[in-house]
DNA sequence: ATAGGGGTTCCAGTCACGGGAAGGTCAAGG
DNA sequence: CCTTGACCTTCCCGTGACTGGAACCCCTAT
């Protein structure tokens, strides 16, 4: 498999896939040409990245992720712990932007939002 | 006011307020040894940029919300435009969030966390 | 011979800062 | 007068996870 399929196959963008090579995740073979040959192993581990990713996993949690699924004697402690901290934060994220989202939406509401320049919006910004 | 004084009044880092001076967010005047000089305006515009901020906007929504505050003749649906649209890119954020957090609750709560190798949060990661 | 659709590398940019080095300035204490 | 320590300055690099683009090579079909 050459790149372009390796990318229709899992939908990550060819360019990420050259990323993932460059900082060690993934090690396609090359062909006398120079191009990456990508076999099914490969593909699977970029399939495994893309929905780590997907699930919000940052680059460094997909590495060990990988490491992990490659132990057989793994413990899954491990793993869940790291689920669990990513979770974690990704509920600190929402708590975050629930806020946001409380303020702004009274904010938004209460704007007049016509041609004229009174707006509790920025009486907001200005004044807190 | 000296840039450590803008920085305690504000929470804003000095790092920060340095960033947006370059960036062109705020003028302040120069002391003959070179130091920043805050007038009353500038510490202004700087809690009004650490609101805009801590609201999520962008540098450049604020950028543009700094400019509809000081601009007399604003319309507030310009103002009200940007904080919707703002609005609406939380809402999707946290709608993405919140996909994740349901797998990952249910792939953690089913994973046992012992030192066994078996695990379904990585057997979800290789299989979708 | 050429056109096109692959592929390759390398460089720069993103966003909003943060860390740290190297050095100038100022007020207080010995 | 000298030093100490807390300020302040600029400059440059690094962050995360890519994305865009330039310049160039390879392969197949016409």
């Amino acid at each position: 498999m050459n790149i372009g399929d390796v990318a229709k196959r899992t939908g990550l963008p060819a360019k990420t896939i050259r990323y993932y090579e460059e900082i060690g995740l993934i090690r396609p073979l090359r062909d006398t040409n120079g191009y990456r040959v990508f076999r099914e192993a490969d593909f699977h581990k970029l399939a495994f990245l893309g929905r780590a990713r997907a699930l919000g996993f940052s680059i460094e949690d997909c590495r060990t992720l990988m490491a992990l699924y490659e132990d057989e004697d793994r413990a899954s402690a491990d793993v869940k712990r790291l689920a669990k901290k990513h979770l974690d934060q990704i509920e600190e994220k929402i708590a975050q932007l629930q806020s946001m989202q409380t303020t702004l939406t009274h904010l938004v509401q209460e704007c007049a939002g016509d041609n004229r320049p009174d707006c509790p919006i920025l009486k907001d910004l200005a004044s807190g």
